[in-house]
DNA sequence: CTGTTAGCGCTTTCAC
DNA sequence: GTGAAAGCGCTAACAG
C-alpha cells in the first residue's frame, strides 16, 4: 500500500495525498477528506525510507550513550526518547564502551542518515567525530564544554552541584572530605575533580590530595578506592563520588570493611539513578535531572540544524542536592587515628 | 557520495561496486581491488534507504520493551545489541508503558521496514500486534508462551527458577513462604503466580493464600505489599518477589518497619539486574540469563522470517539461582506471633 | 565477468 | 487547487 494506491482510490494524484498527509493547507477541504477517508479505511502507514532516500532526512536522531548497564543512561534515553516522539521522530540508540564502538556507532549513524546526534560517551577523540561534521549531521555533546561550528554542548554545572554538597557536609561538620573520581584520560573525570577541589576550596576547608582517588564510573571503583581510603592513617569522613554507581560501589566497600554510612563516612553520589533511592542506606546524592538535560539536548540540536555553518550553543544544565541517609555528621573518632568496628 | 561516484572512479559500473560491497564471488580480483581502493579513500558509507526503498527490508530489528526504567531492559538491550551488531543490524528501541504508547511503537516499527521485532511488553492483547503480522513481519514475544503464524515465543522458565528457589528456602526450614508478584490482568503476572504455587506444592510445603500479594514491578509495589504482608497476624518467613525491584522494594519496606532481611524476612528476587549484588544486604535472586535471552529472541525471530508461512517456535531459557544475603533461616518466633523489633 | 536498466515510494517543483 | 513527472541510491535481472 502506497500514495498512488491511495490516491487512485480516492480519485486524486499522489502529490495531493502527500499534501494532505503532511498537512499542506493549499489541499480543498473536501478533496482532503476524501482522501483522509481512504487513509483511516486502508490504515495507511506511509514509507520513510523513501523520503529519507529523497531528500536525506531521516526524522532519526542518534543518541551514543557509553553504557547501558549504568541505569543513568537508559532512564536519560527514556526521558530522551518521550520528547523525540513528541515531534514525531525516532531514537537511534547505540552504546559504544570502546574508541572502536564509537567509530562503528559514528558509522551505524551516518548510514541511516540520522538528524543530528547526542554524543553522550566520554571516551572519544574530537578526530572520531569529524566525519559527523563534515557530512553536516548536527551534533550535540554532553560534557565537553566546547563548541564548534555544527557542534553544540550541553553541560552539567558540576561546580554548583559540588558546592552544595560540600557546603553541606561541612555544615554538618566534615573538614576531611574525599573524593572518588572516574578513570583518568577522560575529559569529564577531569571537570568532576576539577569541581571538586574548587568546592572544597571554597568552603574553606581544606583539600587533602591523598583523600582523591581515581575509580572508573562502575560499581568496582567505588569498591576498591574506599577501601584504598579507609585504610590510609587518617581517613576521610566523607566523600563525594562521580556518579551514584561509584557511591554504591563505595557504600559496598565500606560494609567489607565492617563499616557503615554514614555512621564512619558520609557519601555523596552523583545522577540519582531511580535505585539510589531504594538501597540502604537511601543515598544522598546530587541529582542530574533527566527530562531538562534531555531537553537541553533537543534544543542544542536544534540550533546546530538550523545553524549548521556556526558555531553551536553552549548550554548548561543544573543539578539538585537530594539528601538522603548517608550523610551525618562525622564519628568522634579516637585519638591513635585508627578505625574502631562496630559489629554488624 | 554514492555508488555511481565511486564506479566512475574506479572505471566500473555501479553494479560493480554493489558487488565488491556485498561480497558476490563473481568480480575479478583485480577490479575488485580497485574498486575496493577508491571505497576506502573516499570512506565510503553506503545508504541502506535505497536498499529498504526497493527491497522491504532494513536490517533492523524492532525491540518493545515495557519500561526503561527497569535496568532488566536496558541490559537486555545490550546483549540484544551486541548479538544484533556482530550480524550487522540494527536495533530500534522503543518503550511502551501502555496500550496506547505500544500501538504508537508498533506503527513506527513498520513505519520504518523492521524485518522483525521482539515483544516484552507484557501489557498487551492480541488485535494490537496483528498489523505486524499482517505485514508478515517476523514476531517474537517473551513470555507469552503461545505461538501463532509468523509468530515465536522465547519463555523464562520460571517453573523450574521458583522450584530451585522454594527447595532452597525450605532447606533453610522454612514454610511460611509468601509471594509479591506483579499486577492483576498480565499473563506473565499469572504465570508467574502460578509458577509459584506449583513450587510451593512441589516442596510439601502448605501454600497460604493470604501469603500472595499483587505487586506492580515497580519498587513501589514491593514496597507496599511487604508492609502488608507483615502485619498480618502471621506473618511469612520468607518471599518469593515477580522482580528485583519488587524485592529491592520489599526490603525497603521491612527496613520502614524496623525489620531487615534476612534476620526478619528471607527474600529472593527475580530478574538478578546489576544493582542487586550492590544494595545493602545483596539480594539473593534468580538470575534471567540476558545473553541467552537475547540469543533465543534472535533464533526465534529467524525462525519466523524464514517460515513466515508456519507456526513460529516456542523457545524456553532456564534461569539460575543466584544465593546471597537476603536468604537465612527463619529467626524463632515468639508464640504470641508478634513481631519483636530489633534495633536500628 | 561486467554493464545497463528498471523501479522501490515519496515530495517538490512546475505546469495548468 | 490539483496533477505530472523527476529523481534520491541501490541491487537484481538480464544482456552481452
Amino acid at each position: 500500500m502506497n500514495m498512488r494506491e491511495i490516491a487512485r482510490r480516492a480519485g486524486v494524484s499522489s502529490a495531493t495525498v502527500s499534501r494532505v498527509i503532511n498537512g499542506s493547507t493549499i489541499v480543498r477541504e473536501d478533496t482532503a477528506q476524501r482522501v483522509r477517508k481512504v487513509l483511516e479505511e486502508v490504515q495507511f502507514i506511509p514509507n520513510p525510507s523513501a523520503t529519507t532516500l529523497k531528500y536525506g532526512r531521516s526524522k532519526t536522531y542518534g543518541l551514543i550513550v557509553p553504557d547501558m548497564l549504568n541505569p543513568f543512561f537508559a532512564e536519560f534515553f527514556g526521558a530522551f526518547e518521550d520528547l523525540l516522539i513528541e515531534i514525531d521522530h525516532e531514537v537511534l540508540l547505540t552504546s559504544a564502551q570502546t574508541p572502536e564502538k564509537l567509530l562503528k556507532s559514528i558509522r551505524r549513524m551516518l548510514m541511516r542518515q540520522v538528524d543530528g546526534a547526542v554524543l553522550m560517551a566520554s571516551e572519544f577523540d574530537t578526530k572520531s567525530v569529524e566525519p559527523l561534521l563534515r557530512r553536516r549531521v548536527s551534533l550535540t555533546t554532553v560534557d565537553r564544554r566546547t563548541v564548534h561550528v555544527g557542534c553544540s554542548d550541553v553541560s552539567i554545572d558540576y561546580e554548583r552541584g559540588f558546592v552544595e554538597a560540600v557546603r553541606h557536609l561541612v555544615s554538618l561538620g566534615h573538614t576531611r572530605i574525599g573524593y572518588i573520581g572516574g578513570m583518568k584520560g577522560l575529559y569529564t573525570t577531569e571537570v568532576r575533580a576539577n569541581a571538586f577541589k574548587l568546592a572544597i576550596r571554597g568552603a574553606g576547608v581544606i583539600l587533602h590530595p591523598e583523600l582523591m582517588r581515581h575509580g572508573n564510573y562502575r560499581v568496582s571503583g567505588g569498591e576498591r578506592e574506599v577501601t584504598a581510603l579507609m585504610k590510609i592513617a587518617e581517613p576521610p569522613t566523607a566523600i563525594l563520588t562521580a556518579n551514584d554507581l561509584t557511591a554504591l560501589g563505595a557504600a559496598q566497600g565500606l560494609h567489607r570493611l565492617g563499616l557503615f554510612a554514614p555512621h564512619d563516612l558520609s557519601i555523596i553520589g552523583l545522577d540519582d539513578i531511580l535505585l539510589s533511592e531504594v538501597c540502604q542506606p537511601p543515598l544522598s546524592t546530587i541529582r542530574t535531572p533527566r527530562k531538562r538535560l534531555a531537553k537541553a539536548c533537543l534544543e542544542a540540536l536544534d540550533f546546530s540544524k538550523a545553524n549548521i555553518e556556526s558555531k553551536g550553543i553552549q548550554l548548561s544544565v543544573l543539578t539538585e542536592l537530594i539528601v538522603r541517609e548517608t550523610t551525618a555528621p562525622p564519628r568522634r573518632r579516637e585519638r591513635t587515628g585508627k578505625i574502631s568496628r562496630r559489629k554488624s
